[in-house]
DNA sequence: TTTATTTAAGAAACCGATTTCTTATTTTCT
DNA sequence: AGAAAATAAGAAATCGGTTTCTTAAATAAA
């Protein structure tokens, strides 16, 4: 029972190449499996090296070759359904091509973000993923990661006007279909709840949501489309307002399930009768819609899918197509298709 | 407008260290604030160091000096709200303490967490904050990481029978606090849905509902007491057939939410009226608590808190402390307190 | 058999910081 | 004023791999 009371260092491949009596070098590329060794040399290598235990050391090999093998993930909330989901996918991606993943979250903040990107630089990763916080305006801090030669993914909350590679959802399909659906269920006077005007994906869903009601020629006052409703009190403050006025609306399509969930207590408040007299529809499928009563409808992300996808565009594209340094690079823009979720709050009862 | 063709190299202190005219060691050294360097130097190397846009090379550093100023943390799933909570808190951590984050998930694979292990070794991360997978009984991966000197923090899903600091909920006295309010709402036959044995968390959840009804003096029937009926069809089916059992609980103590939630549709299913005839409480204060109907009584185990708390041990105890050699060196080990969440399905309406 | 080519191994530079050890210069103390 | 001590800067080794460039030996070609 030997007690070492020296912390005995790390062995290194110089341990090995001594044990062995070969070269340093010669170790290294055995370790590699590389062709310009022989097999011999590499089965011996090997051998020595589980047998003294070495732990190969990622930052003198970075430092060398100047790839890292890791990517830098930098979201809103790490702690958000969606997030949280996303940042799976792209675990699973690294795993599978033997990467490691740094995150960091912005906390919804532009000044939190700029060094969440500085840190990532200074870790050397090889790419960065970020979706961006809803503080941000501002993209100059996207440019210095182009300027050191990472590569970088948009995904989700995206600048479209910045050159990157770009994954989203399909949030304007999505919303038509989600709409769509509505009238297909007899309802006419469907109201819109959305976002802020700046971030895109909310827009998207409102394009969506416009060209619906167009293409099926419903008359909808101006007042059914709002904009900031994305919390569950706006939410249900607004819907109260609509549901009382003269000509209220049979029907919701709310950009996210929190705004949908306050529409369903404000329906429930007035004793309207969900989905009879107001059906509703909301975005992101959370946990707490399949709970809720009536079960609430909803727009299921795949996020963990949008996540590696994210993670992919990076191993697949940029990995393999070698960086050819000719700048008819282009960016890739991938669309996740997003899907129904039918629940009881949007599916009327066939009369027969 | 000067389009660099080929790639300009990262600014180095070796770059400053030449515009500036010194040496490079100073160069270092006045970044690092070192108290052997003038002012006047410091300044002039600082405002040169932004002048060249230059970039502190992480890799490099920790090759040196040995330490990465990285945390890895592996977790059974990311994506699982206790978790990426839990993450959201080390994160926050690491962040006010300069220190990097990195993610590994073992899938609730052993194999898959002895991997984790390897890579964080490899990263030479300096702290290694863990909660165990459900598939794991061994703990030789552990021992790799003290070999390897590094700080092991285990959290949640702990071992008790491996030596390291430790970080928990106080899950005996939150059930015993959660049982006993069962008893004080008039509840007298109180059935137990616990998990499997082998897991700490479980086991404590049992010691204190146990404790809680010895304490009342309650007469329990021994098929009250129910293992293994973790998910929602589980202990809907173990519900109903207690529920028709001829002397049938009055109230359910669930280990997880899920489980409550199963007991809820068995309760509904049967045409029981919750709380009046049926009281539940669940464990963990999952989203969905507040949105089933009627609301689901839950333990809030401030998650975030508990991520926090893991990293802090490291960041309090293990840095400060210098890690002295002597190894009189103890273990941390500190119990998050959670707190009761008293909805609906527990609280009975006093009968004046 | 001699020359050209391939193959396998080694020597040494290198990545970019940190850190230890010197040395030159100043300041402080008798 | 002269010796001792403190200060500020530099030189050089170092961390542990990777990678390029040589070189010696083995094989193929002429």
């Amino acid at each position: 029972m030997k007690s070492n009371i020296k912390k005995e260092k790390r062995t290194t491949i110089y341990d090995i190449a001594r044990e062995v009596g070969i070269a340093p070098s010669t170790v290294s590329k055995a370790l590699n499996d590389l062709p310009s060794v022989s097999n011999k040399i590499k089965t011996l290598v090997k051998a020595k090296a589980t047998e003294l235990n070495y732990k190969y050391n990622f930052n003198a090999a970075n430092l060398r070759s100047g790839s890292s093998r890791t990517i830098g993930v930098i979201v809103p909330k790490i702690n958000v359904a969606f997030f949280s989901d996303a940042i799976a996918g792209m675990e699973e991606a690294c795993f599978e091509n033997n990467h490691r993943l740094i995150i960091c979250q912005s906390d919804e903040s532009y000044t939190k973000e700029v060094q969440c990107v500085q840190t990532l630089i200074h870790q050397n990763v090889d790419c960065i993923i970020i979706s961006l916080s809803q503080e941000t305006r501002s993209t100059v801090h996207l440019n210095e990661v182009k300027k050191n030669h990472m590569e970088l993914v948009q995904f989700d909350r995206v600048d479209e006007s910045f050159e990157s590679h770009r994954i989203v959802n399909d949030n304007s399909q999505a919303s038509y279909r989600a709409v769509k659906h509505l009238i297909e269920q007899g309802y006419k006077k469907i109201a819109f709840f959305g976002g802020s005007g700046h971030l895109a994906v909310y827009n998207h869903r409102k394009q969506g949501y416009l060209q619906a009601i167009k293409e099926a020629d419903l008359n909808i006052p101006y007042n059914y489309i709002l904009d900031n409703a994305l919390k569950k009190e706006t939410a249900q403050k607004a819907a109260i307002e609509l549901l009382k006025y003269k000509d209220p609306p049979d029907a919701f399509f709310t950009v996210t399930d929190h705004s949908a969930l306050g529409v369903l207590k404000a329906a429930i408040s007035l004793g309207l009768r969900v989905p009879d007299q107001v059906g509703i529809m909301g975005f992101s499928n959370e946990a707490f819609t399949e709970f809720t009563f009536p079960t609430l409808s909803s727009v299921e992300q795949q996020s963990k899918n949008l996540g590696k996808a994210a993670a992919d565009v990076y191993f697949n594209h940029v990995l393999t197509s070698g960086m050819s340094d000719k700048d008819a690079r282009h960016f890739e823009m991938r669309v996740i298709e997003s899907s129904l979720i039918i629940r009881q709050s949007s599916e009327r009862v066939p009369t027969l």
